[in-house]
RNA sequence: GGGCAAUUAGCUCAGUCGGUUAGAGCGCCUGCCUCACAUGCAGGAGGUCGAUGGUUCGAGUCCAUUAUUGCCCACCA
């Protein structure tokens, strides 16, 4: 069977993609009477299309799929996208704005169904990249966090959370966006250390020719002062407390009064205090009794409260309040101030602190439990670090703001009665008030944060509020894998609500694996253009060779530094897997038969390489088993290419070639173990490399056999650990190694063979060298080999030392002395270092009286092989003397 | 203001329980189009493991201090 000579990943790709879903084989069952394993992908926002992050994101999740469906797990990738309230409303007022138009222009009803055409659009595109990235996803089981069956799945929670208290309506200081005109949770405000300044002004005492100075970094907010504080320990200030003063520009008389909150230190030691536009004064003016002003609009506009500064916007405002303050004379000094401004992560608008009713999840109760959960390791953060992370924001978490003023998402199931003012919260939407049966009722504007329904992602998307099978078999599910950025925001959530409403965790691990950054290190970011687009790498060097880029990268416990030319690296191994298939393929011959491997027939390499398939095999078990993805990628790469290739399948060649009959066993016995390792390999590699693996599968499979896919995972056998095997290849491989170093050093061109005499009194070291005379002639490009115990160098030849073992190269007029004598002090220095550092380790009774026996013992051979190695090579060295 | 992580070859990174000559990929240098692969083969150069101190017979690895960088959290106006 003939190959072409390089892979075409296109062909394969949709080929197999296809006949995958066509033949339903990502369909776990929850009848199959199989283990579980189950994976929820963390829902994409439908806000656009998947980037590099995704990529690794979802290959990693593939990655395990596959590896425990080959297991004999019934494994369930659960895929699914999520609505992303605030997210994907941004998206589509953008695009109406470049329409000209606001959502306000098509109302909510209009603006709904726009973002629901929008959202197939997304959705559409983002279930095309993960197919092409080769997501073995369930296809069938996909959700949305808007589905009928999770929308009822948020009701009750919310209405049961309601009812116990939990989910709460209250009247304070939020976050407030005042581009999106929403609430925001604390979370959802991200704070950036911006060069400000700290205004201080001059406040006139009421009834006297004194006054104060007050310090902001907010001035226009003075406009809505109620208040001036100090601290009541303040010396400066003790005859003043009590008193009022004027507020300027507003001329209304505002009381000074005392609270701890105060620093004495900071500015003036006097704060003005806005009850309503910053959470302490807000705090300190419950305490005092204080008058609250709102000053703006919703979209941060000066309002009605704020005099002739009215329907400026706030930094319009800030200006024309420090202008006039100036004009007054009442502005004392201006400094430069650094201080943490919040922006909305959405939109990157300033956030203002903002007075009013949301809803709020009391949170304490629930956060108690997943501290828990943690802290006895009911879950598993993997790496474990970032629990610490977790338990640092769960022990001082707060209440949580669960309202948005948005249009898109789950509008909250509250009824406001207008007749009696009760409010009716329950699953299904209610017909009349459940207090006063009046039919005058109307529903809560406002939707739910986004991550509220995504909190119920493991259990909602198995069905529940229903008891279903898929929930009852597959939840707990096995792992969540995601990145650092939204284990607040996610991971948190829904480990609390899982044990809320679950009664138990919602994951067993949480896999925590990098961010993805260019090749200077930034974050990857459109706005930066820095972005490494997958499609257009799967595009260009194929799938498969992404994927593999991305598990090899994927180290535990640090960003990942991407760049094009890793992953053209990795391509080339791709074309490596396909080269040694062809060549494998091409060598089998018509009537190849593959059949069990009978340990008698093995010869020395071929038990190396089983030997080594073997511990291959571990390697890559316990690389997934303990999410380290690289090691198992790594040890693929290093096992196939430079083991099984760079060795194995060139010393195959003599077998194969030899067309002898003496010669027809070994040949055989070499084709039955080259098809073996090839297809366990094959195998091995599937998870990673799910196309390319599937297109050789496809052409060395039996007759009746499935796809590689539901093929089983290869276990080591131990019949196959042939450690004597493999020290003796060891060996073999450093006589080749050295006089090919030789033939370097002195540049000897492949087709001027060598004649080479191995020196030495070790008759078991002959018996291999003479056993082996063929395979190193071969891959040394030797043509003679001798083996003289008493052989004496001419003064012509090259020499290199390995343990008993002298090897000589005659070079008759090609010896390149100064070359020669450089190469063998560069030996010389390095056997006598090693040996220096022995003999002191030895010389040394702390190290002889303490040192456990065997590193003593390997001290002792150490010592005896360099001395003897050292003599060797100044012998050499003297015949230039 | 707290907390976390990183610092190893020119670049990007591995390095398990403290114990062979600290590894890989890319890049670089030399020689090869050898009948699977030039997306290849063979050879080579390149490291006082950020710094200082300590523990230990022995430290890239453990401890302390420190420097630099990155990230997260935080209501001081």
């Amino acid at each position: 069977m003939e190959l072409p000579s390089s892979y075409d990943p296109k062909q394969a790709e949709d080929k197999w993609y296809r006949l995958w879903e066509q033949g339903n084989y990502f369909h776990a069952g929850e009848d199959d009477g199989k283990e579980p394993y189950c994976i929820v992908i963390p829902p994409p926002n439908v806000t656009g299309t998947l980037h590099i992050g995704h990529a690794l994101n979802n290959t990693l999740q593939d990655i395990l799929t596959r590896w425990q469906r080959m297991m004999g797990k019934s494994a369930l990738w659960m895929p699914g996208m999520d609505h992303a309230g605030i997210a994907t409303q941004n998206v589509v007022e953008r695009l109406l704005k470049e329409e000209g138009k606001s959502k306000d222009d098509l109302g909510r009803e209009a603006f709904e169904k726009r973002v629901w055409e929008w959202k197939e659009h997304s959705g559409g595109q983002i279930q095309n990249q993960l197919r092409r990235l080769g997501s073995s996803c369930d296809w069938e089981r996909e959700r949305f966090t808007l589905d009928k069956g999770l929308s009822r799945a948020v009701h009750t929670v919310f209405a049961s959370l309601y009812k116990e208290g939990l989910i709460y309506q209250g009247y304070r200081i939020i976050n407030w966006c005042p581009r999106c005109e929403t609430a925001l949770s604390d979370i959802e405000t991200e704070y950036q250390d911006l060069e400000g300044h700290l205004w201080h002004i001059r406040y006139p005492l009421a009834g006297s020719k004194d006054s104060i100075v007050v310090a902001t970094t907010r001035p226009e907010t003075m406009l809505g002062d109620t208040g001036v504080a100090v601290n009541p320990d303040d010396e400066r200030y003790k005859d003043i407390v009590g008193k009022m003063v004027i507020l300027p520009l507003m001329n209304r008389q505002i009381p000074i009064f005392a609270d701890h909150f105060v620093d004495k230190e900071f500015g003036t030691g006097l704060v003005k205090v806005t009850p309503a536009h910053d959470p302490n004064d807000f705090d300190m003016g419950k305490r005092h009794g204080l008058e609250e002003i709102n000053i703006l609009h919703k979209n941060g506009f000066i309002n009605e409260n704020g005099g002739p500064y009215k329907n400026l916007s706030r930094f319009d405002a800030r200006k024309k309040v420090v202008e006039d303050l100036e004009k007054l004379g009442l502005l004392v000094k201006i400094e430069k101030h650094q201080h943490a401004v919040g922006h909305c992560y959405r939109c990157r608008t300033i956030i203002e602190p903002y007075l009013s009713k949301q809803w709020f999840v009391k949170i304490q109760p629930l956060a108690d439990a997943a501290i828990q959960a943690v802290e006895v390791g009911k879950i598993r953060f993997v790496p474990k670090s970032w629990e610490k992370t977790y338990f640092e924001w769960m022990r001082n978490i707060r209440d949580w703001c669960i309202s948005r003023q948005l249009w898109w998402g789950h509008r909250i199931p509250a009824f406001y009665c207008d007749d009696c003012g009760h409010i009716t919260v329950q699953v299904e939407d209610p017909m009349e008030c459940e207090k006063c049966k009046s039919k005058n009722i109307r529903q809560d504007n406002d939707v739910l944060d986004t991550w509220f329904s995504s909190g119920l992602w493991p259990f909602s998307t198995l069905g529940w509020p229903d008891k279903t099978p898929a929930l009852d078999k597959y939840y707990p599910t096995s792992v969540l894998v995601t990145a650092f950025d939204i284990i607040f925001f996610w991971v948190a959530r829904m480990i609390m609500l899982g044990l809320k409403f679950m009664g138990d965790v919602p994951f067993r691990d949480v896999y925590i694996h990098a961010l993805i950054r260019d090749e200077q290190g930034a974050k990857m970011s459109k706005s930066k253009g820095n972005v490494i687009d997958p499609l257009i790498m799967m595009e260009q060097y194929g799938t498969d060779a992404l994927r593999f880029t991305l598990a090899m990268l994927a180290a535990q416990g640090r960003d990942i530094i991407l760049s094009e030319k890793r992953i053209e690296g990795y391509r080339t191994f791709c074309n490596k897997i396909w080269n040694a298939t062809r060549f494998i393929l091409m060598n089998l011959g018509d009537d190849f038969t593959h059949r069990e491997l009978v340990p008698d027939e093995l010869e020395v390499f071929d038990r190396w390489i089983l030997h080594r398939l073997n511990e291959t095999i571990r390697d890559v078990q316990r690389g997934f088993e303990e999410y380290k993805f690289n090691d198992s990628a790594h040890a693929m790469y290093t096992f196939w290419w430079h083991e099984f290739c760079d060795w194995y399948i060139e010393l195959t060649k003599q077998r194969l070639y030899a067309k002898d009959a003496e010669n027809a066993r070994s040949s055989e016995t070499a084709k039955q173990v080259l098809f073996h390792i090839l297809r366990k390999s094959i195998q091995l590699l599937h998870p990673f490399m799910p196309f390319i693996t599937e297109e050789i599968w496809d052409k060395i499979k039996d007759r009746n056999e499935d796809l590689v896919l539901v093929s089983k995972w290869p276990a080591p056998r131990g019949e196959f650990d042939f450690v004597k095997e493999s020290e003796e290849t060891a060996l073999f491989q450093e006589f080749v190694y050295r006089i090919r170093n030789i033939r370097g050093e002195m540049n000897i061109p492949p087709d001027k063979k060598a004649a080479v005499v191995f020196k030495t009194g070790s008759e078991k070291l002959a018996a291999i060298i003479q056993r082996e005379e063929v395979h190193i002639k071969a891959l040394a490009k030797v043509d003679t080999i001798a083996i003289d115990a008493n052989y004496t160098p001419a003064s012509t030849d090259a020499s290199a030392v390995i343990n008993d073992v002298e090897i000589f190269i005659p070079l008759k007029g090609l010896i390149d002395f100064d070359k020669e004598r450089a190469r063998i002090d560069k030996e010389i220095v390095r056997a006598r270092a090693e040996l220096e550092k022995v003999e002191k380790k030895l010389s040394n009774e702390n190290f002889t009286g303490k040192a456990p026996a065997d590193v003593i013992e390997n001290e002792k051979t150490k010592l005896s092989d360099y001395t003897e190695m050292l003599q060797k090579l100044e012998q050499s060295r003297a015949k230039f003397n």
